[in-house]
DNA sequence: TAGGCCATCTGGTCCT
DNA sequence: AGGACCAGATGGCCTA
């Protein structure tokens, strides 16, 4: 696996060159008002040079009539993408806030999103596995939840159409399962 | 230079 | 109706 340990980028707002231009102020279309200020802006090529397919890439539905699109369709147009921004925004904040919690060997190396949701997957899993043994290795004639735990692990598994198999039962096998992922993001394979 | 990862734009669809 | 969510497309940056 690759390293990824490079500060945030974060684009240039586009300006809406096929539908916009001059539309909005010299900053751009819509200020960006995001969580990170704007860091090594870089400019983007006016999207106009590129064709009829704009860089979204979704071709544009052409004039739908006189004058081409209106002004207020811009409008909610730029709006929508501000919303999508924050809302991909918040979306980095949760992975990002996700991979602090997770203990992983690569400390200086930032996980990627896939990285982030499959180890994430299984510590829980090991974690999971490791409660339930702890709690069913009780002490004899100690108040808890114990085998119910279990049980109900156990429901919620079948339930769910996993199998509880001779691996994915034991904790040590989602241990073994989540070192050695463990292992190999560091190794990069 | 290729491939991976990512941010962004965009239109469609779903939901309130 | 408007916003949230989603997925496709595009292009930039970085590393091997």
């Amino acid at each position: 696996m690759k390293t990824k340990n490079r500060p945030p980028r974060r684009r240039a707002p586009v300006q809406d060159t096929e539908a916009t231009p001059g539309q909005g102020t010299p900053d751009g279309p819509l200020p960006s008002p995001g969580p990170e200020p704007a860091k090594s802006l870089r400019s983007r090529p006016a999207r106009a040079a590129a064709g009829p397919r704009g860089e979204g890439g979704r071709r544009r539905p052409g004039p739908s009539g006189p004058g081409g699109r209106r002004d207020s369709s811009i409008q909610r147009r730029l709006e929508s993408n501000e919303r999508e921004r924050q809302r991909m925004h918040k979306l980095n904040n949760a992975f990002q806030a996700l991979r602090e919690v997770i203990p992983h060997v690569r400390a200086d190396k930032k996980l990627s999103k896939i990285e982030t949701l499959t180890l994430a997957k299984n510590y829980i899993k090991s974690l999971t596995a490791t409660i339930l043994t702890m709690s069913s290795s009780r002490l004899p004639g100690l108040e808890g939840p114990g085998p119910k735990l279990y049980q109900h692990y156990q429901q919620q598994q079948q339930a769910a159409g996993g199998t509880l198999g001779t691996t994915e039962a034991q904790p040590q096998g989602h241990l073994q399962k989540y070192s050695t992922q463990i292992h190999s993001f560091r190794e990069g394979t």
